[in-house]
DNA sequence: CCACGTTACGTAACAGTGTTATGCAATACT
DNA sequence: AGTATTGCATAACACTGTTACGTAACGTGG
């Protein structure tokens, strides 16, 4: 009997990147499964083939923004609670269409895929860890508060950044510099 | 000639009704103009004679949601900033469907459809104001950026709350708790 | 070395979507 | 009453994601 194929990795490869690419092009609304399939020159049944369906091929695509997003938020870790805000807010907005996809496809209940369950969380661990260095006494739970509350914050600015939101009177730049430095006297202190 | 019949004003808002409901009960990104206008016990076309298209009728939807967002945020103003936080998450939990189109669509790039320029103002008037008044003597590009924060942080709570985030150690109450609290030190002081 | 069972994936069809051309009944003015 | 004009139902169109079908390529057992 025969030993099944391998799938071909080169064209899974191929096929995640022009999707990545077609996405932060033209945004994750407009771009359908033939675009993503042609312009990979294949069809579409080789996304089923490889990844099962529209859906998956879009968690692929997220959870390497996860991975990528991760990075950046690691390699500032070393900067302390200030470079992993600006490191936040640089990755969001150098990658817009996947951070929507990320963080916001499924409010808007648009998107049918949501991250891999785990995905999320190499992401926040150099928060985590920050928040607990400036916090040293602190019990768990006000660190984990804490953690959502510098989470929130810094993601609800870059959202609403990033949705082209009114923004009448300030700017955001002004105002994330306003909040990093109120995160980081709530915490210093 | 003939004078043009008025566009028939139950239907319509009927139509925003039915709308309304099926985006909140299903999720704005699987509910099909077929269907609402079969709800509602029309054809199609007629959402293209009173609206112009799905995306004028979404916004349609959309901006009465911005409408009740901003009666409930007027109601709150007398209670101060904590009682319009408080309301803001109630609000955003009470209609998440409606809260993610608000916020959250053009974020994912999904829906093709944005509020109607200046609908979100009459939501965050209020907060502006209660700002103000915790700073007298501030000046208005400080006031402007507090605003700006204040609401990236509760926007940034309720909008991860309401993506089904993580939250890995810590419950959305005690992280809204901890940030209104925050919010309250660092303009009460 | 070669047939064979298994797989990758192109072709073509299907159901469902938003949108639009066509046509008819209802209307309000002359 | 006659008529120009509108509201909206019917049906077609282009497009979407998905799936049955068929074919070419492959690794292995003989």
């Amino acid at each position: 009997m025969a030993r099944p194929l391998l799938h071909d990795e080169t064209l899974r490869r191929r096929l995640l990147d022009t999707a990545a690419s077609r996405i932060a092009h033209d945004g994750a609304a407009s771009v359908s499964l033939r675009s993503i399939a042609a312009a990979a020159g294949t069809s579409t049944t080789a996304v089923y083939s490889l990844f099962g369906g529209k859906a998956e091929l879009l968690t692929a695509v997220l959870d390497d923004g996860f991975a990528s997003f991760a990075a950046s938020q690691q390699q500032a870790a070393a900067g302390g609670l200030e470079a992993l805000g600006r490191a936040y807010r640089r990755w969001a907005l150098d990658h817009p269409a996947l951070y929507g996809l990320m963080f916001g496809g499924s409010l808007a209940g648009q998107v049918p895929c949501q991250p891999t369950p785990g995905a999320a969380e190499p992401s926040i661990a150099p928060l985590f860890a920050a928040v607990a260095a400036a916090l040293p006494g602190a019990s768990d739970d006000e660190i984990a508060s804490m953690v959502g509350v510098v989470w929130g914050q810094v993601h609800g600015l870059v959202s609403l950044e990033l949705t082209g939101a009114p923004a009448a009177g300030w700017s955001w730049d002004a105002a994330y510099d306003a909040a990093l430095g109120q995160i980081g006297r709530s915490l210093g202190r």
